[in-house]
RNA sequence: GCUGGGAUGGCAGAGUGGUCAAUUGCACAAGACUGUAAAUCUUGCGUCCGGAAGGGCUACCUAGGUUCGAAUCCUAGUCCCAGCA
């Protein structure tokens, strides 16, 4: 299956779930793929239960793309924001939550994530932390291209027992670290391609401290890219980010912002009249919509024009408004749905204009 | 009609002599959210001046009173609720 034309946006399934949906209302969004999360998965289920299953897709039911991220992002998310819940050394990560110490190695998230059956693998990164200093992001990303070392061993490694051949085997990804600092950022970059993978990701923190996205790292990692070579933006981002680069050559993204912003009330509206009419290269091609409102009670017009979703297609401000009062899941779940079709809407747009 | 309970900010509901412009929840408003420990979190919410610190004014049903000081105590009134007739 690999993956479907790019580029491509694919929300986060952390949980085999994009959050308050379920599969049919993920292809009702057309969203082509999903991202599923190995640290979650490894603690919640465990690879027995998805064997069992048939593999991840068969679990949810899913025939999409799935890829799997390898739990690097925990590693910042949870570890170096509280040094509580864990800690890395060069033999792996070593989370402590929830009353449990699971040890995650590069090998163990690749050949977790080998079992999961999945379209694309992501090594296991050392997230550089942003506050971190030169030497720290240097550490961090030593650790990185060491793990990305041992991680292509074991996957060469499962590829042989499991006997699959190159074509049937999952793409896999490198994450390039470093932090804001762009001899580190071009360096691991480039010790990645030497140890040879499909493509690398954009990884660590995107987020400047000043709030404005780390666009300069962001070309410092395509400039550092093959031909062909898969660029992703992990964790990636807000509309207008996705726009911008995808110009500078990256073709996938995910990003918990659609699903998460859907449940948090922020909706994504296209500032057009009508699907035909959006211009993706318009300044402010789209704002946000918070039905929330108490001047909403009473709209009875749709949330976008420029949608064909099911909220939009069947469904008012006021009664989206009265779905989040009322405090029912069905709010989310709609909300959710329209801001994974605007993706879906967004990621066709993009491919058009790069055409 | 009798007996008892009660009237607090948009609503619900704490407080029962000073630390009360008044806990908390809801509602309302503004903001945040980027490889998901998030259907979450932050802030504001009588009014006026101030960027803030802070200060002024008006407030706990109404009218009197006690007290240095009252949302809190006393008296009268109005209204509401429960039980009994």
């Amino acid at each position: 299956m690999k993956l479907p034309p790019l580029p491509v946006f694919f929300p986060d399934a952390t949980r085999a779930v994009v959050r308050s949906l379920d599969t049919a209302d993920i292809e009702s969004t057309k969203t082509k793929g999903i991202l599923v999360n190995t640290f979650h998965l490894y603690k919640e289920v465990g690879i027995e239960r998805i064997k069992k299953a048939g593999g991840i897709k068969s679990f949810m039911d899913w025939g999409g793309s799935v890829i799997s991220d390898s739990g690097g992002f925990q590693v910042g998310s949870l570890v170096k924001k509280n040094p509580k819940l864990g800690s890395v050394t060069n033999k792996g990560v070593l989370f402590k939550l929830d009353g449990r110490r699971i040890l995650l190695t590069p090998e163990k998230s690749m050949r977790f994530q080998m079992n999961l059956g999945v379209d694309m693998v992501v090594v296991l990164d050392d997230f550089t932390d942003p506050l971190a200093d030169h030497k720290i992001a240097q550490d961090s990303v030593e650790r990185t291209i060491l793990w990305a070392k041992r991680s292509r061993v074991e996957f060469d490694k499962i590829c042989k027992e499991k006997k699959l051949s190159p074509k049937d085997r999952p793409l896999i990804l490198g994450v390039v670290q470093g932090g804001k600092y762009q001899d580190l950022r071009k360096f691991c970059a480039e010790e990645l391609v030497k140890i040879g993978f499909d493509g690398f990701g954009y990884g660590g923190w995107p987020i400047l401290a000043n709030g404005e996205f780390d666009y300069e790292t962001a070309t410092t990692i395509a400039n550092s890219a093959p031909k062909g070579y898969l660029l992703y933006g992990l964790g990636i981002g807000k509309p207008d980010e996705i726009v911008k680069m995808s110009k500078m050559g990256y073709n996938i993204f995910d990003c918990v912002l659609p699903t998460r912003d859907g449940r948090h009330k922020r909706l994504y509206v296209y500032n057009a009249d009508s699907i035909n009419d959006i211009d993706i290269n318009k300044d402010k091609f789209y704002s946000y919509y918070v039905p929330d409102k108490k001047k909403y009670t009473e709209d009875y017009s749709p949330v976008s024009k420029a949608c064909d979703c099911l909220l939009c297609s069947r469904y008012s401000r006021a009664y989206l408004r009265h779905l989040f009062k009322t405090g029912d899941f069905t709010a989310g779940r709609l909300a959710t749905i329209h801001n994974l079709r605007f993706y879906s809407i967004l990621m066709d747009k993009i491919k058009k204009s790069l055409t």
